[in-house]
Formats: structure tokens, sequence, C-alpha cells
DNA sequence: GTTTACGCATCCCCG
DNA sequence: ATGCGTAAAC
């Protein structure tokens, strides 16, 4: 590799440069969207480096696994092979690999595993049912929202009461039941060696908390730290960085408090505004020129996010000379916003732009449904990002269970699992298997004499068979999954309709296990950090040019030359319970504001009129909110043969919008003003009174007196 | 007493 | 497409 001296004055903008020459402290970078965050970070792995730190002893922080390992080959491209040797990864991994070693301290045992969210579920399930909460009370939260509850209350250091009072209100009824769950649970995690995601960044947080040693240790062996996408982190996750850095001070942080989208993870963007308490010697770094976007879209974004409240004030702008103004469309349902950006695509695809340069992104996974119907009718390729996961999906995770019960025997989650496949094991059985085996690893010789008085006995001597044959000597990574497949897909293919695709998902799986040696490595990467995409990253398409179809959350960070968001009306963005939260529904704002600045070129907002809402069916959708709002100017093109004026409303849609919609303005006589919050069905609505407080009123029997329509 | 098959509701965003 | 409750089948 040819290295060329790198000329930092030249190559990066005033702010940028700043910021990478700036020496010790601590450093916070404020990057708004496509103002060279990456390049800002990249350029300062690569300065630290010429500088003489060593290489390994430069921790890189980001968001996703991929993410730092595609900076850290730019850096090297840049400088040289030095670079590879900077430690990069997410701030769980990091907690995997430290706890690893010192994980004695803190934990019982040093040899854990680390369970995803979906096994958490199934362990609170199983309590769920154990402590009997089910069949008392018909509406005790189902284990998704536990999970959610649990989280939430770990990332916000707050207690589980904060916590209901606060987002669920109405389960704060089971505040006791659920403080005796969440006993359990962690007792469970104990006695089987689990940490789920949260209990890393806990434990990590707590062992540096409680051993100086560990601390000052790690602290001198990362003498500087880098911290991406600073704005989605929360609280435990500031507390580490603060503690890593504890003893030098060398930290730069970077991140953009308009682009903080994951709160319900329990990220709070208080933790960017908050970094120079945190850090009182640390210097602020402005990034505010654009280098993706084109004015006009700019424009747009800063429209966008002028009216939220508490941010660091920043205004985006390009030296780029000119550039197309946003279209705005209104197509009349789904269907046609289908029909419309089809025929676009097919449009810009004869002016050159290739398919992988053009993005449909959209609130949430279910939003694209109609819109891949579409595409696969008229065979445009594509490729989904966001929603359910390649990992998720049931074949997957069956043949996953296989090795994770082989490498964690105590982990009884999966061994529930691969039992409940063998013929004539039902969930009853299951159990009385699991407690003839014990947590011994002499289990299997014991299930092989026990088996032969069971119904299911020629099912369960196979699976026998197929676990002495993974603990040979010296087989691979690979030969192992090759054993489970062999044994399961038989199973698989009785069990599922459409097990060709299954099939192929497992061709993919397998390929993925060939760099590793280790089976708990591969154990844990996949658990720390499955492909994020729901199609693998060696899928045939993706050397095929395809369309992404991505979330707006799995979009950060990326850039298309064409960006399509579709729905952005009322009840999809923002969803219509976010009106029940100031906060919230703030989130959804930034939310836009990620989505349009992904445009390099061409942006349009599809906006239907009319959408389907299983609760009220179908019906008009109002422009969203943060549209409706934007402060005068024109930002919009016309958009053709679709209409485009945004407030433009015919009669027989304020005829359909009679009824009261989320965001409407109400007044009541006795309770004062109010805004709807949701309409659970044609005669109720969810009013958050001035008082604070929310009450569910009648239609027919409530005086209401709109004040405002949202239309 | 267990397993399995079938119909029904549900589904935002994620390491 | 999964996750549940209920009823039929072993």
């Amino acid at each position: 590799m040819t290295t060329r001296p790198i000329d930092y004055k030249s190559e990066l903008n005033e702010a940028q440069y700043q910021a990478v020459t700036a020496g010790e402290g601590p450093i916070l970078v404020v990057a708004g969207a496509g103002s060279g965050k990456t390049r800002t970070l990249v350029y300062k792995v690569a300065w630290l480096v010429e500088q003489g730190v060593e290489p390994s002893s430069i921790l890189l922080l980001t968001f996703t696994r991929r993410a730092s390992s595609e900076m850290l080959a730019r850096a090297t491209a840049m400088l040289d092979n030095r670079c590879q040797q900077v430690v990069g990864g997410t701030f769980h991994w990091l907690a995997n690999r430290v706890l690893q070693r010192y994980g004695k301290l803190v934990l019982l045992g040093s040899a854990f595993s680390i369970i995803d969210r979906s096994d958490a579920e199934d362990v609170l399930n199983f309590l769920v049912g154990k402590l009997g909460f089910r069949d008392q009370n018909r509406r005790f939260p189902k284990k998704g929202t536990i999970s959610d509850i649990f989280s939430k209350s770990v990332n916000r250091d707050e207690t589980l009461e904060q916590v209901l009072a606060r987002e669920y209100e109405q389960f704060l009824q089971y505040h006791l039941e659920l403080l005796e769950l969440r006993e359990h649970y962690d007792l469970y995690k104990r006695q089987h060696q689990m940490l789920d995601f949260d209990d890393l960044l806990v434990y990590l947080s707590r062992l540096l908390r409680e051993h100086q040693e560990v601390c000052l240790q790690l602290s001198t062996s990362y003498s500087y730290v880098l911290v991406d996408e600073y704005q989605d982190t929360n609280r435990l996750q500031a507390d580490i960085v603060q503690a890593l850095t504890k003893y030098h001070q060398n930290v730069m942080v970077v991140g953009d408090d308009s682009q903080s989208i994951y709160s319900f993870r329990g990220a709070h963007f208080r933790n960017i505004l908050d970094f120079p308490k945190l850090f009182p010697q640390s210097r602020v770094f402005k990034l505010e020129e654009n280098y993706r976007s084109p004015q006009p879209v700019l424009n747009l974004a800063n429209g966008i996010i002028q009216s939220s409240r508490e941010k660091y004030t920043k205004c985006l702008y390009t030296r780029k000379p000119r550039g197309q103004r946003p279209w705005l469309l209104r197509p009349g349902d789904e269907s046609r916003q289908s029909e419309y950006i089809c025929e676009k695509i097919k449009e810009l695809k004869h002016k050159g732009i290739p398919l992988k340069e053009m993005a449909v992104l959209f609130r949430a996974s279910y939003h694209s449904f109609d819109l891949e119907v579409a595409l696969t009718r008229l065979g445009f390729p594509f490729i989904k990002y966001g929603g359910f996961k390649f990992i998720e999906s049931a074949h997957v995770k069956d043949v996953l269970a296989h090795l994770r019960a082989l490498k964690n025997p105590p982990d009884r989650i999966s061994w529930n699992r691969l039992l409940l496949l063998v013929n004539q094991v039902g969930s009853k059985r299951s159990q009385e298997i699991l407690q003839h085996l014990g947590q011994s690893r002499k289990g299997l010789e014991r299930l092989a004499s026990y088996a032969s008085k069971l119904p299911a006995k020629h099912g369960l001597h196979r699976l026998v068979q197929l676990f002495e044959e993974l603990s040979k000597p010296g087989i691979t990574v690979s030969q192992q999954v090759r054993a489970v497949r062999d044994y399961y897909e038989p199973l698989l293919v009785a069990k599922y309709d459409d097990y060709p695709k299954r099939l192929r998902e497992l061709d993919y799986l397998q390929d993925w296990t060939l760099k590793y040696d280790r089976l708990e490595e591969f154990l844990a990467d996949v658990a720390l950090e499955p492909p994020s995409s729901n199609v693998p990253e060696n899928h045939p398409d993706t050397a095929r040019d395809h369309l992404v179809l991505s979330t707006i959350h799995s979009a950060k960070g990326l850039e298309w030359r064409a960006v399509f968001l579709i729905s952005a009306v009322e009840g999809r963005l923002p969803p219509s319970q976010a009106y029940a939260d100031e906060e919230v529904l703030e989130e959804e704002r930034r939310l836009l504001y990620v989505a349009v600045t992904r445009a390099k070129e061409f942006l349009y907002l599809c906006c239907p009129r009319r959408i389907y809402d299983r609760r009220t069916g179908f019906h008009y959708a109002p422009l969203s909110l943060f549209l409706r709002e934007l402060p005068g100017g024109d930002y919009f093109q016309d958009g053709g043969e679709v209409e485009v004026h945004p407030l433009a409303v015919s009669e027989a849609e304020l005829e359909e919008a009679r009824g009261f919609s989320p965001g409407d303005v109400v007044r009541h006589p006795f309770f004062g003003r109010g805004r709807v919050i949701a309409v659970p069905d044609r005669v109720k609505v969810q009013i958050k009174f001035e008082d604070g407080r929310t009450r569910l009123l009648h239609v027919g029997f409530a005086p209401l007196e709109r004040v405002a329509s949202i239309y």
C-alpha cells in the first residue's frame, strides 16, 4: 500500500480540521446531517496514529459493528495498515469483551451466554406462567411490553414505578407483580449464566465503578476513546465513557441532537446536550456545512427542525450551486402511491440512475407491504432493511438453539425449543425431559435411557445421535452447522410450505460460520450483531443492482441520490399514539428530519389521501403535522399529475373528517381545552386535557367543541 | 392427559 | 407472518 502524506488542512474544512487536530482533552463535535461526521472520525483516527498514538490503544465505539469496520477500512486505505489495529465495535461488544476477562469480579461465574431479545421474552413468558400472573389478570402486559418496561427502567436509571407512571399508566396496577417478576427474572438469569443486552452494560458499568484497578487498567490500555452517534447513547453508556476516560479525559464524541431517534431504547438527546457538564474541560465544534444534499432539501430540513424546542442551534447550508426542490405528492391511496413510485423509479433509471442509488423510506416496516407487491410484480429487485430480521426467523433460531444447547447445557430455553421440534413432544413432555436431564453435561446419556420409555423415542434417539456427532473432538463450526442441518432439515420440510426459501437461508447461515474457529465466538457475534437486513449479506441479490427499502431508523447514516419517503401522513408519521407525549412527538419530528436529509439529489414526499387503519378502516389522512407546520416558504415543486398543494382539502374529505382525529384541539365545558390522542372507535375519543390528565369520552354525550382541526 | 391442527388477532423503531 | 386460545385427535 502506498502512503501519501495526508494534507489535513486542504482535505478538511475549517471546523473539521479544528476537531481532528484538537489534541488532548474532551471534545464534542456537533455534526449536522451530511456534514462529514464520518469523515471527521476517520481523519481523527489517522491523525492520532500519525501522532504516534499506539493504534491498539485507540477505541472507536459505534452504533453497529459494521460502521466501525467501515471507518477503520477507510482510515487504513488513507494512511496504512496500522489503522487495522484500532479497536472498534459497539458498546455491547466492548462489554462482552471486557466481561469475558474481568467478569468474575462482578458475576457469579466467568462463563456466560448472551441472550437476545426474543430469548429474554421467552424467559419472561415462562416466569409469568410459573408465577400465575397470567391467570389472575387478563390484562397483564404481554412479554414484549414487559421486556420494554424492564429495559427502559435500566437504561434510563428510573424505578419501575417511574417508568410505569410515565408511559404505561394502564399497568400501574401490576406494579408489585412486575417487581416480583423482575426479581425472578434476575435470579433466573444468574442461575443459568445468562446476560441480556442491558446486563452487558449494567455489569460493565458496575465493574468500572466498583473496581478501580480495572478502571485504571482499561483507561490505560485505551488512551483515546472515540464515540460515534453520541445522540443515541443512554445514561449507562455515558457513565461507561466517563469511567473509561477518567484518568486521561481523551475522548471525542460525535453526534447530532437533531437526529436522536432511539429513545425507545433508553437513549436521550439530553446526553449530548449535557456532555459539556459531564466533561467541564470540553471544547465544542460545530459542523454545519453540508456536502450531501442540494439547498432546497436543506431548506426543508431546516424548516422541519426549526420548531423543535431544545437543541444545539445549527443551520445546514451547502455550497453546491443549485438543485431540485423536493416534490410533495398526494396520490389517492396507497396503491396509487405504489404505482406512482414505480413509474418514478423507471423514469429515474432511464435517466441513468442505478437502482442502488435510490431508496424508499418509511416509518414502520409494514408501511411498504403494498409497494413490495407492486415492485415484485414489475420485477424490480429490492432489499429491505429493518423490520423482521433473518436471524429472528423460526428456522434460523431452531438451528441456533441446537448449537447453544450444546455450548451452554443449562440453557433451558434452547433445550425447550429443540425438544418441541421432536415429534410427539409437546410442552409438557419437554418440561419432564428437562427435569430429568438436570443441568449436567452427563445429561445426554440419561436422555438416551429415559427416551426409550416415551412415545417419542425414535425422534429423541436421533437427537442423542446428533449431539454425539456435535461433540466429536476436532469438529469445525461449519461441520457442526452441517450436522444440525442434516438432522433438522427433514423436520423443516415437513413443517413449512415455503421450505425452499428457508433452506436457502440456512445455506447463508452456513457460509457465515466459515470465518469462525470457535463456536462460542460465532454465537456471541450472532447475538451481538445480527446482520442488519432481513436478507443475509451474501444474498445473491446484493450482487445485482437493487433498490433499497428501509425503515427510517435503519437508514440512519446512509445516503442515496434519490429518496422517496412514503406515507408521510397523520397516523403513520407521526403515528397517532405519539400525540400522548410531547417528547415522543418531537422524536417523530426528528425522524422526518433524518429521512429528508438522506437525499443527495432528488427527494419525493408521498402523502396518500386515504390510508387503511385496522381500527377505523379506510379514512382520509391529513398531511403530517410537521409538514403542515412548516414556517412560511416555498418548499415544494409541482408533482405533475398528482395534486401537490399541501393544504388543499376537498369538500368530500371535510365531510369524511367530521369525526375527531388525533391532533385535533377540543374544548370541554368542564375539563377545558385538550388535544385528541386517539379515537379507539367511532364513538369514543381519548383526550389529553390541560390539567395533564387523559380522559376517554363518548362523542354522543360529551359536549365537545372543536377548536382546531388538523385539516 | 398430551399433542396437534386450526382459526383468529396483531404488527412501529432495535443492540 | 407469528402468537395466542380453543377444539379435535392420539
